[in-house]
DNA sequence: CGCCACGTGCATACCTGGTATACATACTGA
DNA sequence: TCAGTATGTATACCAGGTATGCACGTGGCG
């Protein structure tokens, strides 16, 4: 539910409209996730069915604004006050994918890791730019890349750990060829240096 | 698309019917997501109108079986082979609730961060728990625990992190309580010993 | 001037993920 | 015998997510 959470607690700010509530949308946590328009109506829609928002009339350029009632305001502030548990979160398909292919037949799940490994480092390299550049502007955007940068190191240790793991569990049954060569990417180890760089 | 690309290897590994691949998933992944069997059956239709499966007949106890076609068979492989990206993956509630708190008028972004410090390293508790009394009994679901465990850990990290940005950014500028004292929660510390546990 | 591209703003259709529920059958045990 | 439970299939409904259509205004350009 974050969408219509995030436009909820965003009206209860002040009132608004759609378009404007996308562009504040993606100005406080950085254009990370596109939101797209036609979400911000329907989602809108919703919450005037269930009475968290109303319709506030239109400006004299024809925006539709909307603004919080009682219950919604009240429901922003309990959003916000309520952590995020880890049980309602979004199955990880990077997970499932892995789990899978430990036991695929005509698949090598060590390629499948390896090929992950170079994608998740690939797109850390990314981020830190990315970090680089955009300077102090947006407190929320840079904390929604920090963010990001944690998981995605996170990422690069699991695949390391899994890795080892799936080494020791089946060493090798039909080929013994432990040390692929070329394709194999480097030990990760220059993954960032996210410590220092962060509060400079 | 992992549910549906997840079933999809199920079937490319054998042909199966639904409640019996809900159950291989729930085997090969552990339960942590539990899989509603409603889902199974709509993304079977989904599948066979793709032609990615095809139906196999019943069999004497009455099992609608469902088989992968050449085309469902290429895809899942190929899903196996391609790495997720970083930009594909659904957005991160609590980064959006924090990148909204630090701005939304009424809300003390700390203690936001504090709150579901707490809750994090609760379910970090739990799932090495489940760690240690789920013996070896199945490797993709030891997997997931562990990524879980992995991303819970960073997801501390980076709170903390956002902590110390948020202290050093704006330094209490209504009222002058560095520390409110009691409901703080403690510093992490002693969150995880994953090194040396998970090989042993 | 007329037209075209573009930004802004609203609305809808459609797909997937996710949950609940209905419905049927078979086994099991009080 | 009847209730409860496990197995199995199917459907309805909601939310998230994307694409698209439609309208309006403005500014450039032949």
């Amino acid at each position: 539910m974050s969408i219509r959470d995030g436009i909820l607690a965003l009206l209860q700010e002040r009132p608004s409209y759609g378009y404007r509530l996308r562009a504040e949308f993606e100005q406080r946590t950085g254009a990370t996730w596109p939101l797209n328009v036609g979400q911000v109506y329907t989602t809108l829609g919703r919450l005037e069915r269930d009475g968290l928002v109303e319709s506030a009339g239109e400006d004299a350029e024809g925006h539709v604004y909307y603004r919080c009632t009682e219950g919604g305001g009240a429901q922003a502030l309990d959003w916000f006050r309520t952590p995020v548990s880890r049980l309602d979160r979004p199955r990880d398909e990077l997970a499932i994918k892995i789990a899978l292919a430990v036991r695929a037949p005509g698949v090598e799940a060590l390629e499948v890791i390896q090929r992950q490994r170079s994608e998740t480092i690939s797109s850390l390299r990314d981020l830190t730019a990315l970090k680089r550049q955009g300077g102090e502007e947006e407190v929320g955007w840079t904390l929604i890349v920090d963010a990001m940068v944690f998981q995605a190191e996170a990422e690069v240790s699991w695949l390391d750990h899994c890795e080892a793991r799936i080494r020791s569990g089946l060493p090798d049954p039909g080929s013994n060829e432990p040390d692929r060569g070329g394709d194999v990417s480097p030990r990760p180890a220059a993954v960032a240096e996210r410590g220092g760089k962060t509060d400079e």
